[in-house]
DNA sequence: TGAATCTCCGACAGTTTTGGTCGTATACTA
DNA sequence: TAGTATACGACCAAAACTGTCGGAGATTCA
């Protein structure tokens, strides 16, 4: 249904979490958990797949926890969906692993790839800390206009 | 993990055979299914829910079936995705029936929100008949660029 | 040393979503 | 009236998703 899992979106908004508290050197799972409100165990393990795909660094220990293994501006929405939901893919044949078993007859694929490639460009055009909250002074001063990317889709 | 179903990809491909098909009056469920070899009693349904939303014209009887409404040009593959899959997007909670639960805490849904709708823009700006096969003359003529579309997405 | 804190990792069950089937009622044509 | 085709709902099996548990290793501090 085209939609990203909890897991995607737990890691969305601990990153978020992670950026907007830089001055900290480490915050543990459960800290970004019962800020939000959410599994701690779970978002543990989102956590620890963010580290193992170099998102996240990690520090095991009394103290210890997860930070941003860059600046948020160098981290993007896509990197962090695809760490956590795996290859992004609109089309319901992954072409990845299998092609799809009527593959042949199916000429939609194609096109499809691009619209996937074009969502895929949105994502990696957003960062973490495009998400993050910024000053509401700033937001004010700049109007409404924080940010604008343009996409361009060929078909 | 941001992939539409099976039924989207099936109805996309339905509609795209229409496309290429003006000439008759109207295709079968069946005829259209054993074009592509996918279940006929499944793609019979999602044809009627298709019908339902008004962007396919049935009729029932011998020599019946479906038949596009309009142009092949006027019909977006938003439209097909939002008939069969229902309401879609991104954020896991679906803002549309109630709230998540975690509403109050998590902040990352209307940037979110933003990419929703730069997707769904894509998505709407992307017509059957430009899935549909053109003829291979005219795409050779046009050169590589078929078609282009701009997206913008404002965060 | 040893207790406390925290990451790491695989296995597992409960739930939801999908994909697909069946049976039947209805509509239209010849 | 027989044959073809849509309309619709109930149903089931398989897959995916969400969340939990239990144990194994790091690291710090007393
Ligand atoms: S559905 Fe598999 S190739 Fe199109
Ligand atoms: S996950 Fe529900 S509001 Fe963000």
């Amino acid at each position: 249904m085209l939609k990203l899992t909890k897991k995607a979106d737990y890691g969305l908004m601990a990153l978020k979490y992670l950026a907007e508290h830089p001055e900290t050197p480490a915050l543990s799972a459960k800290d970004i958990a019962d800020a939000y409100g959410i599994p701690a165990q779970l978002l543990a393990k989102i956590l620890q797949r963010l580290t193992k795909t170099g998102l996240l660094r990690s520090h095991a220990g009394m103290n210890g926890g997860y930070a941003l293994s860059r600046d948020a501006r160098e981290i993007s929405a896509f990197e962090v969906i695809h760490s956590i939901d795996g290859p992004l893919f609109i089309t319901s044949c992954t072409k990845g692993a299998k092609g799809c078993d009527l593959t042949p007859s199916c000429t939609i694929k194609e096109p499809l790839a691009r619209v996937n490639e074009t969502i895929a460009g949105v994502l990696k055009s957003i960062s973490i800390y495009d998400l993050a909250d910024r000053d509401p002074a700033k937001a004010a001063e700049a109007g409404s206009s924080i940010g604008q990317r343009l996409v361009t889709l060929t078909l």
